[in-house]
DNA sequence: TTGTAGGCGTTATCAC
DNA sequence: GTGATAACGCCTACAA
C-alpha cells in the first residue's frame, strides 16, 4: 500500500524475516512441494500482495533460459491478412502468458535478419516468421541454436520448418479456371515479390490452370515485383499500355489489386466492362467496391492461432510426428468484378 | 566459426586470457576511456566477430535497467488506422535499436490492465498507448513508477501525459458540416466506444455543428458502442428501421462505415440516393467503394513517429517543457457518398 | 519446514 | 592498461 518501491523477493523475504528462496518457492506455488507451513504460505502471499510484487522477467528469464515471449516477424503490418494473424497469435499467445515483440520486415531481407537478431539477444522462446525468401541463413542458424520457429504464409524450400499458410497453388488455379470459364484468355497476372513461395505458388497455379484450358501461357503478362499497393498500380499501367488486350487481371493480392483498381480508373477503364478483375485475399471491404471484388479468401484466422499452437508444442518440448506443413484450403468469393465473354471467345487451340 | 555454442564475455575473455571486464569495454567502445590497447581491442573485436558474441539482452536489461523495448497497447490492429500507426512506430524505433512488445487490447479494460502489466513486468523503457479511457489507476501506476508514456489517438483527463492524435472536434464538426451544407438535417450519428475520448471528442464536434446551424441535436440519433464494424452494423440496422427519416450517416470510424454500408445494402437503400454517408478516418479503399466514401483523413503515420520522439525524449531523460499535447489537423475528403439534397430542404428554424 | 550458496551474463567500482 | 568483485533479481541444488 505504502510501498511504491519496487518489490522484490528479497523485500518481501526482509519485511516477513524469512529467506528468500522460501518467498520464492511459496510464491510459485511450490508450497506443497516443499512442504512450507500454511501459515508462512499465507503470510507470504498476503505481503507479496501488499507489497504489489511482480516477479522481474528480466531476471527469471535470464535464470531459466525462458522469457515466455515470442517473435513475430511478418513483411507487412498493415496488410490486413497480416494483421489479421497477428491479432489471433496474440489472442492465443495471451491465454498462455506470453507476450509478443513485433517486426516489420517490409520485405526486406536485412530488415529481417536484423530482427531475428534483435529477438534472438533478447531471448524469445519461438519465432513465428513470414520469410522473404532468399536467404535463409539467420533463420537455420537461430534454429540451429534450438529456438523453435514456425514459418506462416510462406515457407522455405531449402529449410524444413513446420509451415502453416493457404494452399497457393490451387486457390490460385481455381480463380483463373474461375476467368478462364467466363472467356477470358489474355490474362494478366500482377504478381507479387518474386522470390517469395507464396508468389511463385500463386504463379504457378496461374500458369497450371492456363496449359489445363489448352492456353499458352504468356510470360510477358506476369509483372511486378512486390505484394504493395505501387507494385500493383505500376505492373496494371504497364500491362494496360502494352496492347497485349488483357481482358482481365488477376492480382497476387488485396493490396496489389487496390494500386490495380486505381490504374484502371486512371486510364478511364471500366471494371468490369473493360477489364475484369480478381485478388488473391479476401477482405470484408471486398464486398463495397464498385463493383464487389471477386477475391480468394484464405483462412487468415486459423492461420494464426494454428501457428502459434504448433510453436507453443515445440516451446513445451511436445514433438509429435505429426507432419508440420498445413495448406489451409482457400474459397473463390464470386462477385461482380468478373465480366462473362464467353460468347465472344474464338477458338484458337 | 566452429564455435555453436553460445558466446558469453566470459567465453571470449577465456579464449584470450583477458578478464569479463576488459572485454566488455572493448566491446563496448569505452577501450580509449580505458586505455586498452590499440592491439588488445582489435583481438576483442576479431574473436567476439568469430564468435559470433551477441549481448545478451536480458543480462545487459538486468543490470542496466534499460532494455531497449518499448510497449505498444492499441485497440484494434485490425483497423488500418492502427497498423499504420505501429508500423510507423517500428519505423522510427528501429533506427535507434528498439524493439517492440505489442499488445491488441480489443478495447476491454482487462486486457488493457493485464497487458501493461505483463510489459512492466518485462522491464519496457516505455510504452505507447491508445488507452480505452475507462480507468486510468493501471496507466498512473506505471506513470508513477517513472516509465515514460505517450498517449496516442485518445487522451485522459485525468492524467496529464504527452498525448498525440487528431483533431477530433474540428475533424467531425467539419464534416458535420459538409452534410449540412449538402441539404442534411436528419444525421444519424454511429458512435464508437462511448468512454474514449475520441469517441466524446467527435459526438461533441457533430454535436455543435449542428447547433451552430440551427439545428436541435436529437440525442437518439446517436446509436452505436463500440469502434468495430459490428457496432456500425447493428447501429445502422436501428437507425434505419426506426423511422426517423434519416438521411445521412457519419461514422466514427472506418470499420463502422463498414459495418453500416452492409446493413444499408441489405435494407435494399442505396448510397448516397437514400441515404448519406461520411466516415472519420481515410483509408485507401475508400476511394473505390460505390460510390466512392467521403471521409476524414487523418495523419496516421505523424501519429506514430510523433509519439516514438516523444517517448524516446522521455526516454533518454530530455525533458522540454513543450507542450506535449498535439492535435493533428485532420482532412475532409469529398468524394460521392454525400448528396446533395439543399433544394429540398424546408425551412425549420 | 526452511535456509545457504551459486550462477544466469552484464556492467560499474575499485584496485593494482 | 587490466583484473577482481559486487551487484541486478531470480531459481534451485544441497544442507540442515
Amino acid at each position: 500500500m505504502n510501498k511504491k518501491a519496487k518489490s522484490t523477493l528479497f523485500s518481501i523475504a526482509e519485511h516477513l524475516k524469512l529467506s528468500v528462496s522460501t518467498v520464492s518457492r511459496a510464491l510459485n506455488g511450490q508450497s506443497e512441494k516443499y512442504r512450507i507451513s500454511k501459515k508462512t504460505t499465507e503470510r507470504i502471499l498476503k505481503t507479496a500482495a501488499e507489497f504489489n510484487y511482480r516477479p522481474n522477467q528480466l531476471a527469471r528469464g535470464l535464470r531459466m533460459r525462458r522469457t515466455h515471449t515470442i517473435g513475430v516477424i511478418i513483411p507487412d503490418i498493415t496488410n490486413p491478412f497480416f494483421s489479421e494473424i497477428v491479432r489471433s497469435i496474440e489472442n492465443a499467445a495471451r491465454k498462455d502468458g506470453v507476450s509478443i515483440l513485433i517486426s516489420d520486415s517490409n520485405d526486406q531481407t536485412d530488415l529481417e535478419r536484423s530482427a531475428v537478431q534483435t529477438f534472438t539477444s533478447r531471448t524469445i522462446d519461438g519465432l513465428i516468421i513470414s520469410p522473404i525468401g532468399d536467404e535463409s541463413d539467420h533463420i537455420s542458424e537461430l534454429n540451429q541454436s534450438s529456438v523453435p520457429i514456425v514459418l506462416i504464409d510462406r515457407s522455405f524450400d531449402s529449410l524444413c520448418l513446420p509451415f502453416i499458410g493457404s494452399d497457393n497453388l490451387n486457390g490460385s488455379k481455381e480463380a483463373t479456371r474461375h476467368l478462364i470459364s467466363y472467356g477470358h484468355r489474355n490474362i494478366g497476372f500482377l504478381q507479387g515479390l518474386q522470390r517469395s513461395s507464396v508468389n511463385k505458388d500463386r504463379v504457378k497455379g496461374y500458369i497450371e490452370a492456363l496449359e489445363e484450358a489448352g492456353i499458352q501461357p504468356n510470360h510477358t503478362l506476369i509483372v511486378g515485383d512486390s505484394f504493395g499497393e505501387e507494385s500493383g498500380y505500376i505492373s496494371t499501367k504497364l500491362l494496360l499500355n502494352s496492347k497485349k488486350d488483357i481482358t482481365a487481371i488477376f492480382a497476387a493480392s488485396n493490396p496489389i489489386a487496390l494500386g490495380a483498381i486505381k490504374a484502371i480508373h486512371e486510364e478511364h477503364l471500366s471494371i468490369p466492362d473493360d477489364v475484369s478483375i480478381v485478388a488473391f485475399d479476401d477482405q470484408s471491404y471486398c464486398n463495397y467496391f464498385s463493383p464487389p471484388l471477386t477475391s480468394v479468401a484464405q483462412q487468415t484466422r486459423d492461420i494464426g492461432s494454428l501457428a502459434y499452437s504448433f510453436l507453443a508444442e515445440s516451446v513445451a518440448g511436445i514433438t509429435t510426428d505429426a507432419p508440420k506443413n498445413i495448406k489451409l484450403p482457400t474459397k473463390l468469393i464470386v462477385r461482380n468484378s468478373v465480366k462473362n465473354i464467353a460468347y465472344q471467345l474464338n477458338k484458337s487451340t
